[in-house]
DNA sequence: ACCTGAACACCGTTCAAGT
DNA sequence: ACCTGAACACCGTTCAAGT
């Protein structure tokens, strides 16, 4: 409410830790819980301050979403088959999901993220698609599916975790090994078609 | 902005035709223009009088959603090849989808509906896979990958319509194909896994 | 039962200051 | 450059009327 500073005084804000900061509010309680005014709330701010690291609520997602794509795991294009790449790369940002499962609603609305982090990853699936000689739209086309079965998938077993509340074991590898057989066949797919 | 009704007038409100409205209003500027006060002034009537007719914005899309899937062709069950039947059901989900593209993101954040056409169409799929030998938790799985597959796919069709912006045809034609092979493949993962 | 008027408790964002 | 105060133009929803 009343705040301890005035108009002149700094509070330490930065880039990084504003969007830390949403990260954190986010796993909390969700994404209604995050608002501009409850963010600045949490960090002792004025709503407006945050204006000045970032440019709005819509590109502060964008941002929150391509930060986390940075935990993913990339293979080396150059020495990794294509296929086992593939089948890895997707695995991993499979995996980076199911590790933030407040992110994945935002995901799936997105289609994906925006940044410099998703680029790269999309770059790193096309490398590796045209060294198995599938390029051009059919390229582009084959990395839009990959992104949505995986996000739909991500999607599927978060939800499946929420309404079955089972002790996480057994039945979330059961469900890690369908999303590898259905990768599997979808890659077959996009690879083999000539 | 000035009613040019008094408090005790009626306005000929009725449900269908506030959840109609709403689809007008989603399919010509989106959801972000879908307020209770837009809707409202578009039925000439004060905001707070759509809240007797429906509980809330929310249930109020979660019907609308719900209504599309009436045009959705359901397979009869008794004397469709379980294989073939679901094949119908979910190209011609597929195809009320690309109908109503705007729609698509809010399937996709939702996963698929809640209402009653979206059970029966959920039922329909169960009692297909149970022809085939599939059910129990397996059966609950199998459905959700094909919602969120179909529904996927229709967002990445879609918005591959809206970038590529070509006479609707031969890509979408296309686009159609993929995603029945795609479709044919996650079924035979489905049906044939023993 | 169905509608209006007025209000409540919020939003995201902007603009003019202050240091 | 970074922050505050105040304000703007919105939201969804509720509550007390009126007929």
């Amino acid at each position: 409410m009343s705040s301890r500073r005035s108009p002149g005084q700094r509070a330490g804000l930065t880039r990084p830790l504003v969007l830390a900061t949403a990260r954190e509010l986010l796993a909390k309680d969700g994404l209604p819980a995050l608002t501009m005014r409850s963010l600045a709330q949490r960090l002792e701010v004025s709503p407006n301050a945050l204006y000045s690291h970032i440019e709005s609520k819509t590109t502060l997602i964008d941002d929150v979403l391509d930060d986390v794509l940075a935990e993913v795991d990339v293979p080396d294009v150059a020495v990794t088959p294509p296929a086992v790449g593939l089948q890895a790369l997707m695995a991993s940002t499979y995996g980076v999901l199911l590790a933030h499962p407040d992110l994945v609603p935002l995901y799936l609305a997105r289609q994906g993220a925006r940044g410099p982090n998703a680029q790269h990853l999309g770059d790193v699936v096309l490398a590796l698609l045209a060294r198995a000689d599938v390029d051009g739209p059919h390229a582009r086309e084959a990395l839009h599916v990959l992104i949505v079965y995986t996000i739909g998938f991500a999607a599927f077993t978060t939800r499946a975790a929420e309404t079955l509340t089972d002790g996480p074991g057994s039945q979330s590898q059961e469900l890690a090994d369908n999303f590898d057989s259905g990768l599997c066949w979808l890659l077959n797919g996009i690879i083999t078609p000539r």
